[in-house]
DNA sequence: CAATTAATTAATATTAAATTAACATCCAGA
DNA sequence: TCTGGATGTTAATTTAATATTAATTAATTG
């Protein structure tokens, strides 16, 4: 799957700053806008994969601009995340039938954000899909139990390197440049030396033995179907 | 099992509006009363698998409700679970006297909502107990007594221990990351200092044994099935 | 309301994991 | 076959995350 677009609504520039930041830092294509009207015309030209809607605005408000994006034929697939400041409880919320798939609430935590939407994302591409098998269907991880399968037995591997392997089994035989791994796994404003991703494509080789992961020189990685 | 039933007691329409929603969206057949006295109706005549309870309703409260309900033979098997405001704590025991199977506090979360009441319910279809099995000895948690078997010996556990137990028992071998616990246990709003889970761990891991959890570092924590 | 017990924080230690450093190797092209 | 850029390798180092224990605060309970 290509970049995902995220559509970000909300009236205070100060949230938007804050959310718009921390996704564009995990590599998410983020647009922005202030108002329920600017959203809709928004999500109609670029169809966002999901949208993240601020319940309280003025004019417009969210659960109202959740109806209307939901009435447009061609924007059934988006999701729709509705942020709501603490002390509106559900109620405000209740425009759950407006039809939108989850809410956060503010305060906003960047961590839980992210694996929020993730999650979200997730859910939407396949079900939850947690498990990728290869070709011969003997390498198998997990990301629930955070566990990989080789053969039958179990491995449990750190972060980095469960996220890597994660990463290139995802579409086998696809190659992975630097940069890729790098925005993917690091995030974009992480930076690490030059030898970190050998040294973890090292760690996994030795796990799984050779022949799994091939380096194609002045390329990336890729794992081999 | 068929489409399981389910009976929404709340004398507030958004609350009623936005759970159903929510549960009909995943499948269930939902039904919903607004006060005790149409609830003990309602449930004898459709006998659900599970009700839903507000706690605080004028009238008959959540309380009386399931007291009444719990009198009536047939109905024996049906689960039922407080939905009570933050703050009101009391009602967790007071709850679980009257002879409640689960809580859920508001505000509330739909995927929350979702994966405990599947959680109420699977428990029901599998023996009223969580039990869970591994390689030296049983661990058995019992929430209706809010006790931990243990090699037959029992335990009594401090409130948040056993939640936090029940959290990663309900799901042996999937990690919770301390986000997800958080939520859970604490719930989203309350700000608890980063050691306090790893104290609770401790304290778990104490009575239990070293190695029934299993740290997944820079992840969460895992009940080793 | 004193006495327990539980929950949380604080302070520090410990450890696994991530990164870097230092050097080796490989390989394409001059 | 020499050279330089790229990747490989191993060990050393640093960092981030968690563990631990004690101390503090909150809550129950008799």
């Amino acid at each position: 799957m290509s970049v995902e677009k995220i559509l970000l609504v909300d009236d205070e520039l100060d949230i938007i700053e804050f959310v718009s930041y921390n996704l564009t830092k995990e590599g998410y294509d983020v647009t922005t806008a202030t108002s329920g009207k600017e959203a809709i015309e928004l999500a109609k030209k670029i169809k966002p994969d999901l949208i993240i809607l601020d319940v309280m605005m003025p004019g417009m408000d969210g659960i109202e601009t959740c109806h209307e994006i939901r009435s447009v034929d061609y924007l059934k697939d988006t999701l729709i995340t509705f942020l709501s400041a603490r002390g509106e409880d559900y109620s405000q919320v209740a425009g759950f039938d407006a039809g939108a798939d989850d809410y956060i609430s503010k305060p906003i935590k960047p961590r839980l954000l992210i694996s929020k939407i993730k999650a979200i994302l997730r859910r939407k591409s396949g079900g939850e899909e947690l498990e990728v098998t290869n070709q011969e269907g003997n390498i198998k991880i997990d990301r629930e139990k955070y566990l990989v399968y080789k053969d039958g037995k179990e491995y449990s591997f750190p972060k980095k390197e469960f996220e890597l392997l994660a990463l290139l089994i995802s579409k086998p035989g696809k190659v992975f440049t630097r940069e890729v791994i790098l925005e993917s796994i690091w995030g974009g404003d992480v930076i690490v030396g030059d030898r970190t991703i050998d040294v973890h494509i090292r760690k996994l080789r030795e796990k799984l033995g050779d022949h799994y992961i091939k380096t194609i020189k002045g390329v990336g990685y890729k794992f081999e179907a």
